[in-house]
DNA sequence: TGTACATCAGTGAACGCGCGTTCACTGATGTAC
DNA sequence: TGTACATCAGTGAACGCGCGTTCACTGATGTAC
């Protein structure tokens, strides 16, 4: 038996799917090329022959379920998309008041994007134009419906006086770029000495947003 | 006569050094490289075959002047490195004053960064771990002294009041991340409606320096 | 002044590899009659 | 209940390509005698 057709993992064949289930590859292969990326963080690095291989399918069996190469990577694209909108919204709804749930979208942000710092290069770490198998940018909406997440945040805490005026668009741009400064300078130089993600992200929202912090909410009890 | 040996821009292959000038060689493939991931800013995707094809030689002429492929990748991110110390020097050099200083050395920073997004990308929106073709990080104590240059710029302005008391090495972190932001998101979403550049770098020097702002020296006669 | 030799800066062909994609094919499962 | 056929989910071999690297070689230039 070919050892090019064995699973990568366990060296068995994926078992065929029934009738009607087709669809079941297509899932398995988006998330078999995410797993891939999450290893790699690099786009132009991915190759089907290395997707099919770790499905434990042949590779041409990936073209009956997209058209190409670049197909598949958008499809990623838009998961990961999808679910750094998530992890951002459960935090917010999670947090109580302006200013925490303020703090705790950009903290949800900036974990998943330290907890996967390959996935999040993935994401926001290439030059769109340039990308050799990406034509347009994807995702382009799920990633602009989170930032609107972070400008009504930044107005609600304006609106509370939790926060000096100003106008929200430019300031969560302010904050954003901060952000993003932070978790992708973390992942290109890992042995700089950064300090605690906490600190950091609070030094950015009281210098860029200036929040006002409510002493009759400490933690002190 | 075979296209392949051939200059890419001029059909005519390159002349031969004379001798005890073979070292000339090294220099053009450090710029030809360069040249290359300038315009695509993927290190991944250099190859040897195209940066002997841009300088006018034999592929494995590389050999003579360097022992593999990372060996000359690392030689193009040292030059790329002390390009972007220098910029910044400059910069700072022209200014008078610790405020317009530091300012104008962030904005020397995010013009190299602008100006040459793929370079930049080069420097640093890599991985240094799983990099294939990049073992360990380069140009680091480069970079380092380029850093040392912010936190000393900041020191200044706290030494000579023009911003509050705080830990220069801790706000310099903060600038030199939000800067490393503005730039780098600008990269990799070009569409965005980004803020003037100047007001950006303004916004985070205000909020995370707290720039006190010399009315005596205001632009006004 | 001539000549044999060493050095130097390269060249051209070939290696084995992984890649995206195409093509004709297989074989299990369902369905119409 | 049997059987011919259609559908579905894949497979295996092959294509042409660009890659990093190795190897034996070339031919101009300098130098020792």
């Amino acid at each position: 038996m070919s050892v090019k057709t064995q699973h990568a993992a366990t060296g068995v064949r994926r078992p065929r799917n029934p009738q009607g289930q087709g669809g079941r590859l297509r899932a398995d292969l988006i998330a078999a090329a995410d797993r891939i990326l999450a290893g790699t963080g690099d786009i132009g690095g991915l190759s089907l022959r290395a997707v099919a291989r770790e499905v434990g399918i042949a590779t041409p069996s990936i073209y009956l379920h997209f058209p190409d190469k670049s197909a598949l990577v958008h499809a990623v694209l838009d998961a990961r998309f999808a679910e750094l909108g998530a992890a951002v919204r459960a935090a917010v709804s999670a947090a109580d008041g302006p200013v925490d749930q303020l703090r705790a979208g950009c903290l949800a942000y900036c974990r998943f994007a330290i907890d996967q710092p390959n996935a999040y290069r993935v994401l926001f770490g290439r030059a769109p134009r340039s990308a050799p198998s990406i034509d347009a940018a994807p995702g382009s909406s799920l990633g602009a419906s989170t930032f609107d997440l972070l400008v009504q945040a930044v107005a609600v805490c304006i609106r509370a006086d939790a926060a000096p005026e100003g106008d929200p668009l430019r300031i969560a741009m302010s904050v954003w770029t901060a952000l993003h400064g932070i978790v992708s300078l973390r992942a290109s130089l890992p042995d700089f000495p950064w300090p605690p993600l906490d600190q950091q992200v609070a030094d950015v929202l009281d210098g860029l947003v200036r929040l006002r912090h409510n002493s009759a909410e400490t933690k002190e009890p």
